[in-house]
DNA sequence: TCAAAAGTGTTTGGTTTACACCCATGA
DNA sequence: TCATGGGTGTAAACCAAACACTTTTGA
């Protein structure tokens, strides 16, 4: 170890660890925070550890206000990774950090359990922010995502299909948009999350059903062709809906 | 501390615990199995810890077994408890503790960060076990149930949440039935989990339209009124289900 | 002026709900 | 023999899927 560690490691619970999918949509395209590992060059979900008086909620939500700059996320864990062989690194990898360049690799040998969250965010609204282990913070989209460090494209891939279960009994979208917007950008997004096509008309009957919009007087002007209505969520309804659920899937 | 423990605590890692909620179902009844604490005669969950080289659904499945002998145990991970003062207890039970009779508890000093699985069994099959930590292993009806230690009934309700979500789109009952049973004992098992009464011809009509079910030639005798049929879960659809969920809410 | 996107409405078919009727059984 | 539980069927209500027509817009 050739060098001295600035990371406070000692004010952490050993062998727990939290790990964010942090989801935003922007051109009509899905997209996730990674973070680019300083040493090795790959790339990871943000993630973290838990101080002695957190819960894992406030660390997650710490985490990625670190991370996006943003309060009030959309938070919902979803899975525990616990394989115990879940921390282990691929040979050419383990070779670079044996090679001692990472002061902080004795934290990072222990075990940790990982508690997976996923998180919905303006994606407009984040600004992305690497952490100390990392030099680089970026929106990827899904296609673009093919190797991530240790087990981080599987929990990736399990978030996704969490987001997606979600979709049939809760409303989606508050997070994940701006303010107003229009139905067809709220249909993109749905359809972007399922990666299936939606009927434009059903969508609309049934997503109006759930009375959590408010269409405003004012239209989205600009666009090639007939101008669309702008909404905005009704959030009281909206949070009724998150608590009571929705009927129907999609 | 006045006695030496035998309770291996080297083994298991730090901060990390979990709980299992176990159903079962008898006399029509929704059953709990619960432990009670040897020093404080308080009723607990099931739960352990986990061993250096273990998953955490090895562990759990570990612990099931030795509380209740059984093997291939429906279990389900729903949510990770991680409040830091969900460890403390009640002051009167804290003086209890203090007095020092308890020689492990500087192991369960510790902040657990704890999570909670569901099992369902079949309830006749199950031979309850206490643990390390308890002298009695028994079934309780969810209404006996009115405290449990630390933050356990919280557990329990957030298991039973989860049970209830889990009816709308996945088949239960293989798991808490014996291998041969009627439609209305059927029913009476949805019934007991939701908590209302379901149209019995409604309730057959749907249950059938799944196709996981055999109906057999015998019948059930004996019962005061008509005969009802035997059924049996054709196994192989039943997985096929649980994989790829039901359709319709209860 | 026209292609493409958006607003609105209708037809159709399946599913769920709410029932009615008959049969079997032991008290 | 009769109250009760169980097997089967059907009409009505509801909801979702598929589709048609009109309007608006900038290129």
């Amino acid at each position: 170890m050739n060098q001295e560690s600035k990371f406070q490691y000692e004010k952490f619970l050993n062998h727990i660890s939290l790990d964010c999918v942090v989801f935003g949509f922007h051109d009509n395209q899905l997209k996730v925070l990674l973070l680019r590992m300083k040493f090795t060059k790959e790339w990871a979900l943000p993630g973290g550890f838990v101080k002695e008086d957190e819960s894992l909620e406030s660390a997650a939500t710490r985490v990625l206000k670190e991370r996006t700059c943003l309060d009030n996320i959309f938070l919902k864990q979803f899975k525990v990774f616990s394989d115990p062989q879940r921390s282990n690194t691929n040979p050419a990898v383990q070779d670079l950090i044996d090679s001692g360049a990472n002061p902080d690799q004795s934290w990072f040998n222990q075990r940790f359990i990982s508690v997976g969250y996923y998180a919905l965010v303006d994606f407009s609204k984040a600004e992305p922010q690497p952490d100390y282990f990392s030099d680089l913070c970026e929106w990827k989209s899904l296609n673009e995502i093919n190797t991530l460090i240790l087990d981080h494209l599987q929990i990736l891939n399990k978030a996704l299909e969490n987001l997606r279960m979600q979709l049939n009994y809760q409303p989606i979208g508050y997070n994940l948009l701006p303010d107003k917007f229009t139905m067809p950008e709220l249909q993109k997004l749905y359809e972007t999350i399922l990666g299936k096509e939606l009927d434009r008309r059903n969508f609309q009957r049934k997503m109006l059903s759930y009375n959590i919009l408010i269409r405003l007087e004012e239209r989205k002007t600009g666009g090639a062709h007939k101008a669309p209505f702008l909404y905005e969520f009704n959030l009281e309804n909206y949070q009724k809906a998150l608590q009571n659920g929705l009927y129907g899937g999609w």
